[in-house]
DNA sequence: GGTTGACTAGACCACTCAGTCTACCCATGT
DNA sequence: ACATGGGTAGACTGAGTGGTCTAGTCAACC
């Protein structure tokens, strides 16, 4: 997706990144993450046109970075299975405090700043939505389970697993414990396929 | 829940609120809101101590009164119209542009003041599913639906009607078409059904 | 009339920040 | 030997900001 970067240049983003995500957009002067960089303030100006420049060269990376993470889920055959192993990878993923700072940043940038969020939303929840969806579709087609609208399961099933506990880590700032959270994806996922298995 | 304000400072609390939420905390200067209040930048500092106060305040004020136009869903009777309707409700609530504004601005300020995202999470998801979860009890308990965990059944609720259009919305910065929302209401109130109606 | 308290207009301070500019360094290739 | 290109250090500009201070207005009350 992203061809490599000079060494200077990646450092650059390296140190951009943690700035960023860890203080946000407005708290990040680039005076700091030229310190943080090892590199002399010109050298960004070098590289990247500007602080909105900078900022969505990361934000670009780390979505496609995310995107490529994502797996599909498999074996069709025990679907039951395939949702939980899903659904541990994708709470992993979004608990990340990185995954929750860079959420933050782009919601607060996205109104000054669309291409953030319109990158965000398409690498990130589009294409995970996506990718169960085709899972859901074949379950579908085999006779497995009865999805008839894929896609609005597949946002169904995000929606229930996540969006209580993501909002609760955003918001408060606490990460629920992975007990809780391997008993969250037990129950979403039977309640899940008590909704779309065949009558 | 908050005390009438003296005429200026609530000049003051309505030209905040505005500033504040449209154009975010960190672009929004104290004199801006001075100006925008008709009002001496003095007079703000003789109400509120600094800026962190005003935006406290502000949120407070907002989220108290989001808290108080959440209604319960009412007629246990018919379960299928009251979800509806209350589904109606926290769309309409949820998509108002103040709302998602007042989301980003809580979602991105959170980390620097965590009261905000305290207060919010409090009157507002808990607040919601609270009430949902209540009536889900006494559906529960009437036997008209098999609700085993209510609260868990409330937050399934609100993931399923409202992450996916959230989000697009707070990404894209665009509201979903009303008739579109009225669909998912229908489905996702049937689909909901079908999870929890006693077997 | 005099005092008090809320308010205004606007200067002012100390500070931060994005972005530019100058001057210099140094390894490379020729 | 020398030019070139990427780099460094750091001063500098111009604009903005939170917050304070001064001086003065105005109305209510005693």
């Amino acid at each position: 997706m992203c061809q490599p970067l000079p060494a200077k240049a990646q450092a650059i983003v390296d140190a951009a990144s943690r700035l960023f995500l860890q203080n946000g957009y407005g708290q990040t002067s680039m005076d700091a993450i030229a310190q943080e960089a090892g590199v002399a303030k010109q050298t960004l100006y070098s590289h990247f046109e500007n602080k909105e420049d900078l900022i969505k060269a990361i934000v670009t990376r780390r979505c496609s970075a995310i995107a490529d993470t994502l797996n599909s889920p498999e074996s069709v055959s025990n679907v039951e299975k395939a949702l939980l192993k899903l659904a541990e990878h994708m709470t992993t993923i979004l608990m990340k405090p990185e995954s929750l700072n860079l959420y933050r940043l782009v919601v607060a940038e996205s109104p000054r700043l669309p291409s953030l969020g319109e990158t965000f939303f398409e690498s990130g929840p589009n294409t995970g939505i996506g990718r169960l969806a085709a899972f859901l579709q074949t379950a579908h087609d085999k006779g497995t389970l009865d999805v008839p609208n894929p896609t609005l399961a597949a946002q169904y099933f995000f929606g229930m697993l996540m969006q209580y506990p993501h909002m609760q880590s955003l918001l408060l700032g606490k990460l629920p414990a992975p007990a809780e959270l391997e008993a969250r994806r037990k129950e979403t996922v039977q309640a899940f396929l008590k909704m779309f298995t065949k009558a």
